[in-house]
DNA sequence: GATATTAACTATCAAAATGCAAGTGACTCC
DNA sequence: GGAGTCACTTGCATTTTGATAGTTAATATC
C-alpha cells in the first residue's frame, strides 16, 4: 500500500520525505532493537510487547521502505531475520539524538545510557554543522525551497 | 488522555521516552512548521494540508507535553499563536538530522535546504558525541540499563 | 445595522490503523 | 507421535485519523 516510488517528489521537505519512510514510534524502536541485536521477530516482540500483525506489518513496511532486509538464518525450518541495510543504520544516529533529547527533557526516574564501547564512557549525542562544526540550534537558519 | 505525568518511567529508554511525547508525523512537521515561522492555527493548517481537528488536537497535545506554548496576540478577538518552548526548541536539531537522513536517502527530485544565514552556506547536520567529537555510528556502542 | 470576512476552532461521522486473542504451518526434539 | 519453537495470519473490537460542515468572536464593509 505505499511502495517507496509512488510517494517520492511529492514534497520538497526532506524531513517530510523522512518521516513518510519512518514517522512512527514502533518503526524507530523495532529500528532501536535491531540495532541492539534482536534480529529475530520474536525478540522484537517480546521487547517491545507489541501485538505480532502490527510487528508483522512494520517489519515488511521497513523492509519495503529498504530499511531492513530480510537475511535467511536457517533453510529447514524456513528462518529469517532482520538486518539493518545501510540506509537503516544511518538512521541509527537520529535514534542517538532522540534519546538524547528524551533524557534530558523526560528525566525523571532511572534512564538507560548510551556507552562507548571502546572506553566506556558515557556518549552525549549532540547535533551539529558537519561544515563548521557549530551546533544545530546556535545559528540562525533558513529553509531554501529548491528553484 | 495522556498527561505528561502519568507515562514517565514506563521504561527506562529514553528514546521510546522521546517518542511517547513526540513521535508521530504531524507533531513533527508542526514542530517545524513553528520553528521557521509560522506560528499561527491557519498558517500551520495550510501549510501541512492537515484537517482542523488533528491539528487542533496535535497542538493542544504538543501544548500538554511541554513543547509548545499558547501566547496570546490579539485580545479582542481573542487570538493565540503558538511558540517553542525550551524542549520544543531543543528538539529542532533532531529533524535537522532527520532532514539531512532524508535527504541522503529519498533524494529523488528537487529538495529544500538549510541555509546558515550568517554566511549563506548549506547546512549539513550530523549527530557526533560531544565527548570525543566522534560521529555516531563510527564506534560499538552499547545501552547500559540503570542500575 | 445587516452582511461578509477572518481566525481558530468544534462536531459529526466514515475510514483506516491498531491491538488482542486465537489459530496456523513448518519444522525439531524427545 | 506429542510437545515445543518460531514466525507469523485471521477475525474482530477498539482507537485514531481524516473529511466536511458548522460555530464563535470578533472586525470590516456596504
Amino acid at each position: 500500500m505505499d511502495t517507496t516510488q509512488e510517494k517520492l517528489c511529492a514534497t520538497p521537505c526532506p524531513i517530510a520525505r523522512g518521516l513518510e519512510r519512518i514517522g512512527d514510534r514502533w518503526s524507530m524502536l523495532v529500528l532501536r532493537d535491531i540495532e541492539r541485536g534482536l534480529t529475530r521477530y520474536d525478540l522484537i516482540r517480546t521487547s517491545l510487547g507489541i501485538a505480532p500483525n502490527i510487528l508483522a506489518r512494520r517489519l515488511s513496511a521497513l523492509t519495503e521502505a529498504g530499511l531492513l532486509e530480510k537475511r535467511r538464518y536457517s533453510q529447514r525450518p524456513p528462518r529469517d531475520d532482520y538486518l539493518l541495510t545501510d540506509a537503516g543504520r544511518d538512521f541509527i544516529p537520529v535514534l542517538a539524538a532522540i534519546a538524547a533529547w528524551g533524557a534530558r527533557h523526560n528525566g525523571e526516574g532511572a534512564l538507560s545510557r548510551l556507552i562507548d564501547e571502546q572506553d566506556g564512557h558515557v556518549v552525549e549525542p549532540i547535533v551539529i554543522d558537519k561544515v563548521n562544526g557549530a551546533p544545530i540550534g546556535t545559528r540562525r537558519l533558513r529553509i531554501e525551497l529548491p528553484e
